[in-house]
DNA sequence: AACCCGGTTGAAAATATCTTTCAAAGGTGA
DNA sequence: TCACCTTTGAAAGATATTTTCAACCGGGTT
């Protein structure tokens, strides 16, 4: 039963391509110590690594050949044999882009514009994981669910409450009955009145955010289409979750707290969600857009005179 | 001497990057028929040919695995092991030679993968161009004001009071008093209770939001320091901003509403401020970002897996 | 035509590499 | 502390690659 499980998490997500760096960040925390060393070593010289024979790499990470091809299997490759071809194509592609010196951490000493130069580079670093590593499968059955749903809540707390009542609004905004809880007791006492054809969101980087699965536990169990978006694909919120949309983790440092990153990727996630469903809904987003865009005409000043 | 080397000796040692194609033709009349029926499939498609075992590809043309090893070390690699990596990396390299198509805009009938890489692309370019438009000279007077500032008043309202919020919480995070206002009458009262030492900071994408001008007015007629984050510098709202933090605006389509890339950019602003911020006054902002860490861990489920 | 000979080819053995198994080491909670 | 579960690597087992070597082919000579 277990082992079906991991089975089928590791077989969810295709050999990677180009999202290598940003899998093996998603999938670190899941990881033990030597599996770790293993991953680490190979996203942080993918070249070095694609002339390494399982022998080889085993002894540089100081681990052993089972280790290795443990973890090659986890980062959803069927052996070594495979991860090394997919190094190769990776190294390869690095090779055609240049690689910016931006990529040191934030210190308290950086002058103010090398803050901004970071952080942007960082930030357009996630977009591209998150981009990368976005399931378009699970993606594309989420916004099936969501287009033709009765209503659509969505929780989320701390920094991901954000998220999700920015994903309410935009629904709002062409026309979908949408609400974004942060209350966990409220966001029960709402779930409860869920059923099938209605949809759920959890919205948790951790994935283990207990206000935020409970309620989705109960949508599932009343029927409800559950979508989880989360950095953790094998997180607990994952066991109630229809469909799992995962967002990119990103290397954070004392100054830049994780929630910045992960903040940036749920966001991709509900950017790319609501336009799939506005795609879906077009006859009635299109005017609806335009109505509310007109509505708020009113409540700027007229004109810089 | 400008000549390559490399290039001209190269059936001899070095393994070749991505002239295979180009090595095929030249060595070609130097092979045997077998030979030349390999060299073939692997220049046809290097692709294909990477997922192929000595024995697969030896099958595919009608040879045996010996004369594939012979044609690949004709091609300049120590064994078809070899071979296979390069044409891995030719592989992904040809991949990332077409993504030109991701500047158009958004159709209705995209297929969902395509939004994911537009949008993500869009956003990285909002990003860039945030980055480059951003007067470190104002955001450092901004930061300044905001380390020092007795508390921190924000004024924001739609799309904009998210990041507001999210400028909040980050702050209540590093120990300052701050406080985001959605509603335009409590912003105004609240505005009234500001003075000298205290900073408003009002964000506005059109710059001509009334609900965030008001307040953002009062703040300034009381002395308070005053900060605008607006995509328009010559809009109605800088009139009452002791300092201007301009954020980009992109294209915007009919599916693709502004707020999308301005929030985007808003948020990128806004991670700037809080970091210069959190780098000022580091001596406490570094303990109480690990004590909200702590203090949020038992929120989790205790075992993820 | 029959024969020889250098070059070409593939079957199978030899080797290298990868995968699986399993028992010991390490850690965790009762 | 002990029992239990997880993690780990050594070695056995399975595959893939390389090498070996004898058969084969084609053309020139007797």
């Amino acid at each position: 039963m277990t082992h079906d499980l991991k089975e089928s998490f590791n077989a969810d997500s295709p050999p990677a391509p180009a999202a290598l760096a940003a899998k093996v960040r998603t999938l670190a925390p899941s990881m033990t110590r030597s599996m770790q060393r293993v991953a680490e070593a190979v996203a942080g010289d993918p070249a070095g690594c694609a002339a390494l024979t399982v022998t080889g790499l085993a002894e540089l990470t100081g681990t052993s050949e089972a280790t290795v091809v443990r973890t090659a299997r986890l980062l959803g490759y069927p052996g070594y044999r495979d991860l090394r071809l997919a190094l190769a194509g990776l190294a390869a592609h690095q090779q055609s882009g240049r690689a910016p010196s931006v990529t040191a951490d934030i210190a308290v000493d950086d002058p103010i514009a090398d803050v901004v130069a970071k952080l942007a580079y960082d930030e357009q670093q996630t977009l591209a994981d998150t981009a990368a590593g976005l399931d378009t499968v699970q993606l594309g059955a989420a916004v099936a669910a969501a287009a033709t749903a009765r209503r659509i809540d969505i929780y989320g707390v701390g920094a991901s409450s954000l998220v999700g009542q920015d994903l309410a609004q935009k629904l709002a905004r062409i026309g979908l009955i949408s609400h974004s809880h942060t209350d966990p007791h409220l966001a029960v006492t709402n779930a409860v009145q869920l059923r099938s054809g209605d949809v759920a969101i959890a919205i948790t980087h951790s994935g283990s955010t207990v206000d935020v699965i409970e309620p989705l536990r109960v949508a599932f169990d009343r029927g409800a289409t559950t979508i989880a978006i989360t950095g953790r694909p094998d997180g607990p919120v994952t066991q109630y979750a229809d469909h799992v949309l995962t967002t990119s983790t990103a290397r954070e440092s004392e100054l830049r707290p994780a929630a910045m990153s992960s903040r940036t990727s749920q966001l991709l996630v509900v950017d790319c969600l609501f336009i799939g469903v506005a795609q879906r809904t077009y006859e009635t987003a299109a005017p609806a857009l335009a109505a509310s865009y007109e509505a708020l005409a009113h409540r700027h000043t007229p004109r810089p005179r």
